[in-house]
DNA sequence: TAATTTAGCACAAACGTTTGATATCAATAT
DNA sequence: ATATTGATATCAAACGTTTGTGCTAAATTA
């Protein structure tokens, strides 16, 4: 037996009523009598009617749908992120509208048009990597859609968004293990074309300068983030004059890479190089010989933050200009492993 | 400068000519001459109109999008899966609605109710460990609704599914680790609440059986995948009379617990114990000490084939009773670990 | 009692699009 | 010359809901 779903319409012819009068009693609005409200609400329920949302989504022009849009649904990273949105959008009543953009601009620029006319209330984006430029976004801000960035965030003015500050977490990184006696620190970053690999190097450095430690560029090396990049980086370090006695790594994989790869072909190593890396990931605890510490970036905070700013900036009408830009910025935080 | 969308009405009064020209045009249709088509479509870039999919979506019923509902959208394999998902759905023009039930019954139930409301066109679901109940499917069903089944796919009949056969991977896991050399083959397993540790016992049983072994049931130890639960587990198999030479885990987590913790307390084991676990995740890439193989259960595979048969379903109208029910297996695969 | 307020409801427009039915006009066929 | 066809475009209804305005009768006030 098929349901076709029944209207407001139907009730209405049910109880005499006008499709107004129900439609207002089912919102208790004060101009309708107690008791014919709730006549309504009891036909509603007898007839088991449920709104259609397309109707009122079209009739408002408002969806309580908010897209998001993120990088690589797989990385732990954004998985964490969308799991936190999702709850909060969930609590709140809204709804999400999900896209990968694969760190393709033309994928995001076409997933941007598509949840406009989807007609989203917000979008919450954390752009592609090879994105450059950002007039899709702009575009959005014409239609009156609310954008929050998070994460990576474009080098544009007048945006909404929320980061992670890596430097101080770089800096607490260096000074953590300065405190531990290393004198001859390296860093095992990421592809200079990523603005992650600037935020760590930045701290790097002037951790050292704030410690009055010359800096040597060449225990700087950049690699891949594959695991044959890793070795080859690694050993890079290994053959230092000043070899290194700690190193920090781009992440926490970068890190298992490293010591998988010393630990394989270097156990006689008297001294034991220490490890510190970015993102403090699950994978942690799983090693067998993790990192001593590692810079946790806090996405589930994140995403809490960007969703919590749209969602204030849904439900105040101020327009942008009067109120400003919410800008947040979440601290890193060194996380010492735990010892077990 | 705020922009209002503008509509086919506006386009139609530039043009001087009626609204539903202006929509045929649009579309193409046969009965609007090519000239007008063409200045139609010209006007319509030129004043950059854009279609409310809002009232498309209304007018015809149909939202071109589908939802999805995970246990958990951080772990490992649902991200996957989603990211799967999502790219088919993004190239087939779909768009996902996402939603996480957090392996809670009730959470479930009302998602399954606002996607209902929200007019999802289908629905791809894999279901949470507490839900005993499913008439909220049903309900869909009534609705025209079509649900697709995956990964973890409800006790009922007549319903679509894809799942992975995990039985001939454990059996493929033991035969593995029989040629192997190894006589004795422990079993640490998950809580006995879920369908997915009996599929990994049953496997493990029939594949002793198969090879005339006897199966001793002390040999599997049952733990609650923590990693503390995983050390009791070790430690009762290591104190077994027959101390197993090899180990299948119920996930590459739990192999990885117990490989660290056995590594840690035990590095003179002059014999080594060689493990197998479930999932292939990307964990294994990262270990120092791998198990030997894992049982890979292709979340992107399951995802794919999902959404593959939701489309199929939504794209004939033929209805259900004629035609059946989709039912995907999809073989489990052992692979072995890359040595490097 | 007549005038005015108030409570309770109905009417109808509007949101933007699609689509079946209809109209117009010219070209072709009878 | 009339009927038929075909091409092209218009009209109007419909989708389900919300909401400003208008209406009626009862209740209140003067």
């Amino acid at each position: 037996m098929i349901k076709k779903p029944i209207t407001i319409k139907e009730i209405a012819k049910k109880l005499n009523l006008s499709i107004s009068t129900v439609s207002r009693a089912l919102h208790g609005h004060p101009s309708i009598s107690l008791s014919t409200q709730q006549k309504v609400k009891l036909m509603a329920k007898e007839m088991e009617y449920e709104p259609n949302q397309t109707a009122i989504f079209f009739q408002k022009g408002r969806t309580y749908t908010i897209g998001v849009i993120l990088p690589e649904l797989a990385e732990a990273f954004f998985a964490s992120a969308i799991s936190a949105i999702e709850d909060i959008a969930y609590k709140k009543n809204y709804t999400v509208l999900l896209a990968q953009s694969h760190d393709e601009e033309g994928r995001e620029k076409q997933l941007v048009e598509k949840m406009k006319n989807h007609r989203i209330d917000g979008l919450l984006v954390s752009v592609a990597k090879t994105t450059s430029n950002f007039d899709h976004f702009e575009l959005l801000r014409k239609h009156q859609i609310p954008v929050v960035f998070f994460d990576r965030i474009p080098p544009i003015k007048n945006i909404h968004y929320v980061a992670c500050n890596i430097e101080t977490g770089s800096i607490e990184a260096v000074n953590y293990l300065l405190k531990r006696g290393h004198r001859s620190i390296g860093l095992i970053n990421g592809p200079n074309t990523l603005v992650a690999s600037g935020q760590r190097k930045e701290g790097y450095i002037k951790a050292l300068y704030k410690n009055r430690l010359k800096y040597d560029p060449t225990l700087i090396v950049d690699c891949d983030l594959t695991e044959a990049g890793t070795k080859t980086a690694l050993e890079t370090l290994l053959n230092h004059k000043r070899k290194p006695t700690a190193i920090v790594t781009f992440n926490d994989y970068v890190s298992a890479f490293a010591i998988k790869s010393l630990r394989r072909f270097n156990l006689n190593t008297d001294q034991e190089i220490e490890f510190v890396s970015y993102a403090n990931s699950s994978i942690i605890g799983f090693m067998e010989h993790p990192p001593v510490a590692s810079v946790e970036q806090f996405p589930t905070i994140q995403g809490q933050k960007a969703i919590d700013t749209l969602l204030d900036l849904l439900n105040s009408d101020v327009n942008e200009e009067t109120q400003g830009y919410y800008k947040t910025i979440i601290e890193s935080q060194l996380i010492e492993t735990h010892k077990d």
